[in-house]
DNA sequence: TCTTTAAATATAAACGCTTACATTTTAATG
DNA sequence: CATTAAAATGTAAGCGTTTATATTTAAAGA
């Protein structure tokens, strides 16, 4: 077997406890001792090994990441590796380490979670998404395990520690450009409406119309997964309409990607038929033709505070419930035009 | 503290070992006090303690997922989320948790594989890259720890189980279609020259045009890491060539992404000025304009298949070391044309 | 020099599980 | 019905740490 504190010990001529406080460098060994036991450490090549160590901590020094259940779907979208990103570089500099989920349907996701939990795996979790009556997190607030979510809880939003954009000022800031550019006609396309990223975006466009005193057109709000092809459908359904629209809120690039590629078949240009603005600011969106108007979300910065959050919440074990808003920033590049100046 | 397998054992009336037994589902005991330990369990709301279980069984069920170290771009290109996912599959069939690197650069990285290894973190490691003198796998094959890569090694090939394409062999097939499209001077844009499969495709691409009689013209050739703005840096030099050539083997569809970009700067389009074959088959690769003829290496499979090959070297000790190919095929799709054949 | 106190180290009991081995119970055999 | 074998369960010793408590050693005070 792996060398082991105990064989390091009687290599230094010291008790096993005096090995793992020079590993934790306490002030009671000293300063003597504390040499030779790393010598000998060095010397026996010795590593701790984390399950003992975890076992008698009860801890484990890794925290979980869970993204939505549709796997299939989900980590196509880059923003999960971004946040992943984020998250990962706190993790690695504060010497965590990270599982993460790999659940294909809800109910996998469920039972890896209750493993992470029940199994002590995993210190505390991160929730990528955050939806309406969503099982999972029911299931950590009823344990009372820590957890932060990357987006805005349903309910308990006050005792939940979340970090989130302001999505509503974002989504009616994009509005409004499009209403200053003259466009009347907007649509708005989202995800699935049991997200509450969706139901934010939605919330800031009505306003924006209202504020504007521009009607509510039902027909002009359409929902659907993050994905190309449920763009292509919203495209699709929108160009049938009487009135279609001039111009259109989207809520992610990925989606916008497949509009303007749909646009294109129905023999449509963006921006010269049709104004779009996005969200997240993947990099695809500067590379795309036309390059995207879209609100940069910072998504790496999400992952950063979420992870920060989570770990001060481990550390002290009273730590208030916090919320932090990353700020946006309107990307304004070539996807959108003021209505009726075809040049 | 969380419940035990003694109190399960005291409520069952019976031995702990039992329990551990019932758990195991061991044939040695009666299904009788099965039921009722299970009863026991289920009424006290029992979860086993990773923890305890993996320092009593010298292994923790769980696999570490080794990315390249420039997280920075690496996590941008989807073809990590991609293997990611087909790992995750099998992973969660199989009940292995994943394990994910979060080194920044290359001494993080390889400081993480070795707490991984050290620490006994995980019973084993798939690498999503290889590339040529790699410290990391110079250090797993120095351990003799159970690991595969996605790819293929640099060295010790046939020792190493590790799952790849047949990467000469495609680079080589999309070569001689540029070729039978009637061009002649083709460049080759490839990620950086340590990483294996980069000089795979090099290769390919070599024998294509040898076969054919076309004179190699090193000024055709250049290489850069995997990303955009090296796929605009790439273009720029080519274009300002004498002979500037007139259809390009990318290694990459992000790559394909920025060099069509940077084409339309420079007032060419693609495939009508210059013809480009891609690879990796990313779902972006048909909803860009043009859609690209790319090969598709199916990258979920690689996951699946990487994943699967750990496995098996995990479960028994003495698996032999392994090499499995997944199938290519190219997407005929719109990013190259005849040459001479203006329409 | 003898206490008293502080500093340094050792002892041993957890942490929650697995498993080799011992023991008891049950069933089978003659 | 005793004997033996097989089946079922129990006992206890790890797995490699941490940490409360005890012990030893050294320094300080009287």
């Amino acid at each position: 077997m792996a060398v082991t504190i105990k064989d390091v010990a009687k290599k230094a001529n010291v008790a096993p406890s005096t090995v793992s406080r020079v590993i934790a460098d306490s002030p009671r060994i000293s300063t003597d001792t504390k040499k030779r036991v790393r010598k000998a450490m060095k010397e026996l090549g010795y590593h701790p090994n984390v399950n003992a160590r975890n076992l008698a901590v009860r801890s484990s020094k890794a925290i979980g990441v869970i993204m939505p259940s549709s796997a299939e779907t989900a980590l196509q979208n880059p923003f999960f590796p971004e946040v992943l990103r984020g998250v990962g570089t706190v993790a690695h500099e504060t010497e965590y380490s990270l599982y993460v989920s790999t659940g294909g349907n809800d109910q996998q996701l469920y039972e890896e979670v209750k493993r992470m939990v029940y199994g002590h795996r995993v210190d505390g979790i991160i929730l990528l998404y955050s939806r309406m009556n969503d099982a999972i997190m029911d299931f950590l607030v009823e344990e009372k395990f820590p957890f932060v979510v990357v987006g805005k809880p349903y309910e308990n939003e006050s005792s939940i520690t979340y970090v989130d954009n302001d999505n509503v000022s974002a989504s009616k800031d994009v509005t409004n450009h499009l209403i200053d550019f003259g466009h009347t006609a907007i649509a708005f396309i989202g995800g699935t409406t049991d997200l509450v990223v969706t139901k934010d975006r939605e919330l800031g466009y009505e306003q924006a119309l209202k504020d504007a005193g521009i009607p509510y057109n039902e027909d002009y709000i359409i929902h659907d997964e993050f994905s190309r092809s449920s763009g292509k459908k919203a495209v699709e359904q929108l160009l049938t309409l009487n009135h279609p629209p001039t111009a259109m809120v989207l809520t992610d690039d990925m989606m916008s990607l497949g509009v303007i590629n749909m646009l294109e078949e129905f023999g449509l240009e963006c921006p010269d038929d049709i104004s779009i603005t996005s969200f997240n600011n993947l990099y695809l969106s500067e590379i795309t033709r036309p390059p995207l108007t879209t609100v940069d979300i910072q998504i790496y910065k999400l992952g950063i505070q979420g992870a920060k959050c989570l770990i001060e919440q481990l550390q002290s074990k009273d730590e208030p419930a916090k919320r932090v808003i990353v700020p946006y920033a309107i990307k304004h590049r070539s996807s959108t035009k003021r209505l009726h100046s075809n040049d």
